[in-house]
DNA sequence: CTGTTAGCGCGTTCAC
DNA sequence: GTGAACGCGCTAACAG
């Protein structure tokens, strides 16, 4: 599948470099010697003459721009990282790419990382801790400066791997019980618990709860756990909970466990959801059966995606600062990274969360 | 920031490799050589024993299998790409990570990776160009073994880069002009056409478009246009153009357009959305005032994202392969990896799409 | 089945 | 301001 160094080289240096092969294979990509040699000068001139903030003349920093872009030169970070002994890149790990709370920490991170030379390495899990183990090793491979996690479930192999990788784990969306070293979170259980005491406030006194199988999703079984815990300390039945399949949790969940929740508990008066978009499921789905939300049955989710502030009727919910929660750890990553000479960050960083009210309750 | 591997290796090795060493700091990872100087074997058997299908007699392998568990070995690939000149991952740049169109496309690509020892690193643009043409350099320094790209506009010096980096590109999403290698894709105006046609066969002759700036959106400037051209030719009016500003395209705007729209043209019969998404907040909003949904106004969208099939009245859209585009395009890309030994690929794959009649219109 | 040698492409280090 | 030697951690190639 690879030819000879010396044979693409022979090619390269013969035509101009990095055209295609006449019989239609690629090119080797042109080396920083193939620069240094096209500008006159030293390997090592363009590496200094890569790297901002090194004194290169201008006169030669000129030719060196020249030849690379003439050969259409980019440099090979991971060579580089080899000696350098930094890979500049930092590992995250979501669940989902598509679920709008989880893209917005990655949207976070992101930001908090520019300007810090470190970029964003981005996998997903699909809500699998045995994918997570995969994707971890995966990373871990790869020798990121730290790694960000969602949640604190984790295989033990894979919690093994980070507690020896020997760089900076930040989990977040969660308070882990045992942190394996930083996190940035909040407590799921204690936002649902806001939630139910607001709407009790109101006056709900039947509630029902909408969430997945527990088993799979860590941060969907605390939020059910803070619902029945909320109505036992109100002295209210906790007994109205519809499990439906496991995450990523779809809307049409969302709209078949209403109806199920309804069949069972028709006097129901609010219905909770472990997200916005079950919640949205089973807006939609009442609305298609006649029912008036919130009159005849009340619907709240959680997460505050954009469809729960533009549905009809807007949606109640509670905010959690998803973003806040990237930012907030990537910071504490390059803090961490930084910490040999400056102070090390606080271990946990507690994130805030609101109910937010809105007209379907 | 990082002490001399000299003086780790001494900490290292009097103290348990890979805990932390006393004052906080975090410890170097153990090499392959700890590895097997543990095992009492040579580096390269070790190697050998990490790569499947090599022959290592069982009891060494046991015994190097005991020395990785015993130092918590992970190992360091990116080392090992150097001398094997393979990196194993493929880089596939997408506009966004929150939207279920590219994830879905992003997961097409995961799985068809699946088994190739192949790994995905995800890259997203917020539907800029010029943070394209970042990605593709930081991309490419890590030395992807192919890439795949979301819709065929990038800048000259983005396009120079792909064109010279020996690598097979995979233009998705789109029919570029002239495409810089392979293209797995449709015609994102001819779409938007049939989907004009089909509802104007319906009886509606007075249809009115929402979509994003042009400028910033290519996708969305070529299914306007497919808009304009189809209504030309049917010979009705194709003047009710309303932009809003530019992408990520919010249900918020969706909203607001709608409202914009049927102030400058009351008359409009169905409104037809550069996306679901906005389509959604169109609908939303027109059902907060009161308007009747198709009765008053149609409204259609596109993508056939999954709020299209769950919300109340559900939504016309037009259905494009997502995810088999992401398969395609892994599959494309993988086929030419090995095409010096095997047939290569059709340079150019185009995806079906199809209109989704539903209730709104 | 296993070991030795060499070198991947770059940055560190030291010398000039 | 520039260059030469060396090594990062691993694997290809060859030898046994």
């Amino acid at each position: 599948m690879y030819l000879h160094k010396q044979v693409f080289d022979a090619i390269v240096h013969a035509e101009a470099a990095m055209t295609k092969i006449p019989d239609g294979k690629m090119a080797e990509p042109p080396t920083m010697s193939d620069v240094a040699r096209r500008a006159g000068v030293s390997a090592m001139t363009v590496s200094r003459a890569l790297k901002k903030g090194s004194h290169v003349s201008k006169a030669t920093r000129e030719r060196i721009a020249q030849a690379i872009n003439e050969l259409g030169y980019v440099l090979d970070q991971s060579a580089g990282s080899l000696s350098s002994r930094r890979t500049g890149f930092v590992a995250a790990i979501i669940p989902s790419i598509n679920n709008s709370n989880f893209s917005d920490t990655a949207r976070g991170i992101t930001d908090a990382l520019e300007g810090t030379g470190l970029q964003l390495l981005l996998g997903y899990t699909n809500y699998s801790v045995d994918r997570e183990e995969e994707l971890i090793e995966a990373m871990l491979k790869r020798r990121p400066e730290g790694i960000i996690l969602t949640g604190g479930s984790h295989t033990p192999r894979g919690r093994r791997m980070l507690e020896q990788a020997g760089i900076p784990v930040i989990e977040t969306w969660d308070r882990p019980a045992q942190p394996i070293d930083k996190v940035v979170g909040f407590s799921n259980g204690e936002a649902m618990e806001l939630l139910v005491k607001t709407l009790a406030g109101k006056g709900y006194q039947r509630f029902g709860y909408i969430g997945g199988t527990t088993a799979r999703d860590t941060r969907g079984s605390q939020r059910r756990a803070g619902f029945v815990r909320a109505l036992e300390r109100l002295g209210l039945p906790s007994d109205r909970l519809i499990s439906f399949g496991v995450p990523p949790i779809s809307m049409e969940q969302g709209a078949q466990a209403v109806v199920n929740m309804l069949e069972r508990w028709p006097d129901t008066q609010v219905a909770l959801c472990v997200s916005d978009l079950s919640a949205f499921g089973a807006l939609m789905e009442c609305q298609r059966r006649g029912l008036k939300v919130p009159d005849d049955i009340a619907i709240a989710g959680f997460g505050d995606y954009e469809i729960a502030a533009c549905c009809h009727p807007r949606m109640t919910t509670v905010n959690v600062d998803c973003y806040g929660i990237g930012r907030q750890a990537a910071l504490k990553l390059t803090q961490t990274i930084q910490a040999v000479s400056a102070e090390p960050p606080e271990p946990i960083t507690v994130t805030g969360f609101r109910v937010v009210e809105r007209e379907s309750t």
